[in-house]
DNA sequence: CATGAAACATACTGATCAGTATGTTGTCAA
DNA sequence: TTGACAACATACTGATCAGTATGTTTCATG
């Protein structure tokens, strides 16, 4: 009930998740979205309760759908540092391919939203730090596999997650859509850079390496 | 007559920042930032055309911020790994140092705003433009020299900047005050992941230190 | 075929707020 | 001392929009 269940209200999150990206979510009226989907305010409001639950809404989805992404090779049998650059890759993918949800999701970061918080969206809301926390700590677990055999740098795990997490994100702000290799190669050298984020770095042999 | 020159700007900016950030620019109005002055909307709206204006003036002095902590570290003379780390060292207490107004120019990221556009906001937009190409324009500089000398990774540069800047940028969301000591040890971590973003690594060499 | 309910459309309200128009006070220079 | 302007305060307007109340249509089902 409280998930998209049909194919509706997933039109509708689509053009919502679309139009907010595009505007910001303050900027865009129910009227705007339901112009687009060429109805009228209520059939949003038929389907979700509030302007803030329709937010919530497209943040929930935008968390699973990095999930069920990346948990692939999370589970899958791998050493850590060729794990982490797997789901690394997987979320920068994941970013790129659905942009408008993910872009929905940074901007309502720093917190508050509407003023009038319904019930629902107040569940919603809890629903979806579960996830989210369920999807940092596949990466904690990495990250603690990786220390653990001192490939990876011992350093405070929350502050990394939260970090490279960010640098995953990026393309949010700046990606646009040019060819499907393009983004391959973006989300390589993405993952690639989160990596080594990551990794033991041992400088001063490179820099020695270089110097002789 | 654009630039922030005197104390009453300075002390409506530092206001507006603190507000903007804490609950979001939209849900903010001027006459809840006048109110935390002791003032009213009339004080605002002499020393500055529009909300807009407001707001870009924050941006504009965060970056003005960051660069003025960066710099030093760019003009200095030392090999690319040390003046990075220093540059990205920088960067992060600079975002620690002054949240409020960083956390306004990340939500006003994505582009728009307002609606109406006056001629003062739209010259201060070109300004904020060139302060951040600017800007970049150092870390691109590091990095080529970097890649120059083979102790950077060779990849797209401005894939590169965006995205460890982005990265650079988290503490934003998360940070909160608990001494100078945490802050600043969270700066280092920060820095050496963003250089061991940017570092040839080899991972082949440390796995197989690991394995034997 | 009656009847209920799901799935919307239409039309309205009420509150919020950016922006403005105008008044008031202090200060300084001529 | 007088005016002229800077630095505000006060009071208003107009537009925007989330939310609601109330229709209307389709369709399944007894």
């Amino acid at each position: 009930m409280i998930s998209v269940a049909n194919a509706t209200k997933l039109q509708i999150l689509d053009a919502a998740a679309t139009a907010f990206a595009t505007n910001g979510v303050d900027q865009t009226s129910l009227d705007d979205i339901a112009r687009t989907l060429g109805a009228t305010k209520g059939k949003i409001y038929h389907h979700f309760g509030s302007k803030g639950e329709l937010v919530c809404a497209i943040r929930k989805h935008s968390v699973q759908l990095t999930l069920d992404r990346v948990r692939p090779y999370f589970v899958a049998e791998a050493p850590p540092h060729e794990k982490f650059h797997a789901m690394a890759k997987a979320h920068a993918i994941a970013m790129i391919s659905e942009l408008a949800y993910h872009r929905v999701v940074v901007e309502e970061m720093r917190g508050s939203g509407t003023g009038t918080i319904t019930d629902n969206e107040h569940n919603l809301r809890l629903e979806i730090t579960v996830l989210q926390s369920k999807y940092e700590d596949m990466f904690r677990s990495v990250l603690a596999s990786g220390i653990a055999v001192g490939q990876f740098r011992d350093q405070d795990i929350s502050v990394t997650v939260r970090s490279f997490l960010m640098m995953l994100h990026a393309p949010i702000y700046w990606y646009q859509p040019r060819g499907p290799q393009n983004s391959h190669s973006i989300a390589i050298q993405l993952a690639d850079m989160a990596l080594g984020a990551v990794l033991v770095t041992n400088v001063k042999n490179s820099v020695t390496a270089i110097v002789q």
